[in-house]
DNA sequence: TGTTGACTTTAACGTTACGTTAGGACTTAT
DNA sequence: ATAAGTCCTAACGTAACGTTAAAGTCAACA
């Protein structure tokens, strides 16, 4: 197989090719003619394994001497690899939290009282608290409130202009592209704003709209049958 | 100032200032005959500024960007920057799952029966399984389980090993070098077997060891006295 | 067989945020 | 005044390629 050819299966560059031969990364066989590189069989699963260990965020000095060595020094590589990883999401996560007060502090005052940030916008208070906190753990639900509590009156405002949008949306196929965009600006607004929510909890959060009809009362302030909307829209927006 | 004097001061290095001069990012007053530069207390606020936002990784070229600007980008900045580092948390989430499975496979077999596995390291089973749920969440729970599931038969050995010496030991100091010694290999171990742990269920582990007969009992099945030397000197461990 | 177009090669500069010499000027203390 | 300490500019080095650029090779068509 020839460069690009090798380049296409793979999904690297023909540079990136050239650079793993320059290095001695990975030296594929070369005619002495032409000067073309040829790559065998085995050099293609070799480029593999290469990649492997580059997806894992190792450098290629050390993908070069991890995969010429025997396998007990690439098991002790692993496990370091993965130490470092894990240190790096910890400082990560400072980082998240030290920009999140930053943009707390450059959003100004919330003059809003904390009954009005919580209406629309609830399960950190009220009667699924305790229930919230069984399912997700204390230091979540802490974070998920101290959020909450932090909010502008612009945020409060843009929330619920949003769930005001999706109400209005709510008689139509929440498969629709106009249901998709509304559902997809909530999901921003979520994201933007509540980073700490896990997956599962977003999951979770989707689901409990219209499994608990206390979530439903609540949501359908905005309109009745929205949390049952919201929901369908939910679950077609993340299986896409 | 002078630029050594400032470099100590913030913690860079003098080349650091002298490539931020060069770039445009933070250029001091220089001195017409010596060439010398001076910082002022006002070039300082903004080399402040400037490390802030690196250390919340920014590139240069943006930080320079966004220092020139009006407010409203900055926040911009900020709330993108915040979503992109969420993102890249995601993916190293993803590689070090990735990761651990690959660790797994290179260990090889696990041939021991549950049970046996769950002897000595226990609060995924038994009576506190559903506290923990509580106190931890759902998925957390379910994670910790399973990688407990997938232990090797050899780290099931390791870490017996460890609790048997943390026994033997348990008459003595908890401060002691020994001792401290002895339980930073436990904790090595737990941080290379469990590292979904949160630094909030490392402490809880730690306090639950002496507050929660259940745990206590199970501890001391490796001798009496076992949890309560653990707890201090994980406390011990934990200060310094 | 000649030519053309697709593909290949090496070479070398560009990128990011500095680290690291190197050689020389300036300042400060004795 | 002289040595020690600090400062300057200049320029190459790093990681992992991206991006031209100039030139050789291969396959097919006329």
């Amino acid at each position: 197989m020839k460069v690009n050819e090798v380049a296409k299966l793979v999904g690297v560059s023909v540079r990136t090719l050239h650079h793993y031969d320059e290095i001695g990364l990975l030296s594929p066989f070369k005619d002495p003619d032409s000067g073309y590189r040829h790559y065998t069989d085995e050099d293609l699963s070799l480029l593999q394994q290469i990649l492997f260990f580059k997806e894992l965020g190792f450098s290629l000095k050390k993908i070069k001497e991890v995969i010429h060595n025997p396998e007990y020094d690439q098991l002790e590589a692993l496990q370091l690899h993965r130490k470092l990883l894990i240190e790096k999401r910890h400082r990560m996560d400072e980082m998240i939290g030290t920009l999140e007060q930053t943009i707390e502090s450059f959003k100004g005052g919330n003059h809003m009282s904390n009954e009005e940030k919580f209406k629309g916008f609830d399960f950190s208070q009220n009667p699924y608290e305790e229930e919230a906190r069984e399912r997700w753990g204390n230091a979540r639900v802490e974070e998920a409130k101290a959020q909450v509590m932090k909010m502008t009156d612009n945020d409060q405002e843009l929330m619920n202009a949003i769930y005001r949008k999706l109400a209005s949306l709510r008689h139509e196929d929440p498969t629709s592209d106009a249901a998709q965009a509304a559902i997809k600006e909530w999901y921003d607004f979520l994201n933007n704003h509540f980073a700490t929510y896990t997956p599962e909890m977003f999951q979770g959060l989707g689901m409990m709209y219209v499994q608990d009809e206390r979530f439903t009362r609540n949501i359908d302030q905005f309109g009745e049958g929205l949390a049952k909307f919201m929901s369908e829209a939910m679950i077609e927006f993340g299986a896409k």
